[in-house]
RNA sequence: GGAGGAGUACCCAAGUGGCUGAAGGGGACGGUUUGCUAAACCGUUAGUGUUCGAUAGGGCAGCGAGGGUUCGAAUCCCUCCUCCUCCGCCA
């Protein structure tokens, strides 16, 4: 949620960013009327409660004045239901309005607007052409895409034998690489959550469409950003323990409702797939700084794994609700000749620290709300889908990259192994 | 899933309708004493949210959450959440 004190006093600000997202302005102008009107009948409701505090005896009343309470208390209570209703909209309209962006980011309407901001590694060039992921996968038998679709239906996915162990391996070299070299905390949490965590981070309300409802009212979580983030939920941090650095390795949900079509083969786009989540905590006056230690920590991965890459500065128009700024990183895959995301780090600035109301007592004493980041270190399907297509050879074998070997306890995968 | 019990401030805890926005203790902070420390004694201590002013300061809310009864609720009623004990089931 953008900060209601912005809202209030410089409302331009958050007019320009809307119009850059191509969001619908008038939201802004419902919720300055409604804020305006809820602050009038509250302050009239206040001086009704402050008069009823100071009539109300010591004791028993007298039946005169007991009469005289009661017409009093009978306004406040109407009075007071129509300054909830006005309150509720009010949050309820706030809610629905994006993040302010950063100003650094490019102005423009979708992805093609985009800024590569550099690349890294050189893709491999081949006197063969390379195979798709899933055809590779198949062929060596270490990914099952038919058998899932029995069990669960189309873009599901069955690891088998090597596959398995190569998204174990991936897995677990990314964690120990954030835990061990990058100083996160891990965490293993639940990925069956509640409704507050998702409004916390911004997936809800807007965004309803995307996520798995199950029974008993819990969602399926579509990232461990919303564990990590929430994590703190409705705390008050001491400063000195900022920043705070939690990863997780977690399965994530998503109905992919409205991308009817598109990959529809391979691991790019699953309803379920796994992801190790990178988020932090940190004070206001640092969190552009922590954004670029927190796309290092990603792109140390592809790095470690000679995967060659591209970072990109998203646009206004494709920078995601609830972030002020996003840069995606996009790996090389042959045989879609492309760079496809492979992980997305932004800066939230306090638009989900005042959702999920995590704040810090600053030095000063007072207490104000901090600052969160989140990216993917990485997402470990789309990894594996990039390993297999940059380390495939002309026969379709793969080799595992040197910084996998000791986690597989192999070098190559052969059709016949 | 069934049966009980409990949630009060930084911690422990008193409190079954008005004198309780909250006793008492611990802790923390300040002071007296002291060469220093400890002890003792004295004092201070709800954080927060919101609003008005926008410096000082004031109003309102707030006893797990949300409703209800009542002139008036920490206290009575309802729903929900969390924790504990026992039974059942289960990885």
């Amino acid at each position: 949620m953008i900060n209601p004190r912005i809202l209030r006093d410089t409302p331009e600000v958050v007019e320009a960013a809307l119009t850059n997202r191509n969001a619908d302005v008038s939201l802004l102008h419902q919720l300055q009327d409604l804020d305006a009107t809820w602050r009038r009948e509250n302050q009239a409701l206040d001086a009704l409660k402050a008069e009823r505090n100071q009539s109300v005896p010591k004791g028993a009343p007298t039946p005169h004045q007991r009469e005289a309470l009661a017409n009093l208390s009978a306004t406040i209570k109407t009075r007071q239901q129509q300054v909830n209703d006005l309150d509720e909209a009010r949050r309820a309209l706030a809610m629905q309005i994006p993040n302010i962006l950063t100003p650094d980011v490019p102005i423009g309407p979708d992805d093609r607007h985009n800024r590569v901001i550099r690349t890294v590694g050189t893709p491999q060039q081949r006197d063969f052409p390379p195979k798709s992921h899933d055809e590779l996968a198949t062929h060596l038998g270490i990914i099952d895409f038919d058998r899932a679709a029995k069990i669960a239906g189309s873009r599901f996915a069955i690891f088998k034998g090597l596959g398995a162990r190569l998204e174990r391996a991936i897995a677990t070299f990314m964690l120990n690489t954030h835990v061990n070299d990058f100083g996160y905390c891990e965490l293993s949490p639940p990925v069956l959550i509640n409704t507050a965590a998702l409004q916390g981070t911004g997936q809800l309300p807007k965004f309803k469409d995307d996520q798995y409802h199950v029974d008993n009212d819990y969602w399926l979580s579509p990232t461990a950003e919303v564990q990590l983030t929430n994590f703190h939920a409705n705390e008050i941090l001491s400063a000195a323990d900022l920043p705070l650095k939690y990863c997780a390795f977690t399965p994530c949900f998503r109905k992919e409702a409205g991308s009817y079509g598109t990959d529809m083969k391979g691991l790019i786009r699953l309803h379920q797939f796994n992801k190790v989540e990178l988020v932090q905590l940190v004070t206001p006056e640092t969190s552009n700084d922590h954004l670029m230690t927190l796309l290092s920590h990603a792109e140390t991965i592809l790095q470690r794994l000679e995967l060659p890459y591209r970072v990109v500065a998203l646009c206004s128009g494709d920078t995601g609700f609830s972030a002020a700024q996003t840069f995606d990183l996009e790996v090389w895959l042959p045989a879609q000749n492309q760079y496809r995301e492979i992980s997305s780090c932004s800066n939230f600035l306090d638009f989900q620290a005042i959702r999920s109301k995590i704040r810090y007592r600053h030095a000063d004493g007072s207490v104000r709300y901090l600052h969160t980041l989140n990216g993917s270190g990485l997402a470990v399907g789309r990894t594996m889908a990039a390993i297999l297509e940059n380390y495939q050879d002309a026969s379709g074998n793969v080799y595992i990259p040197n910084a996998l070997q000791g986690y597989m306890e192999l070098e190559v995968i052969t059709h016949e192994s």
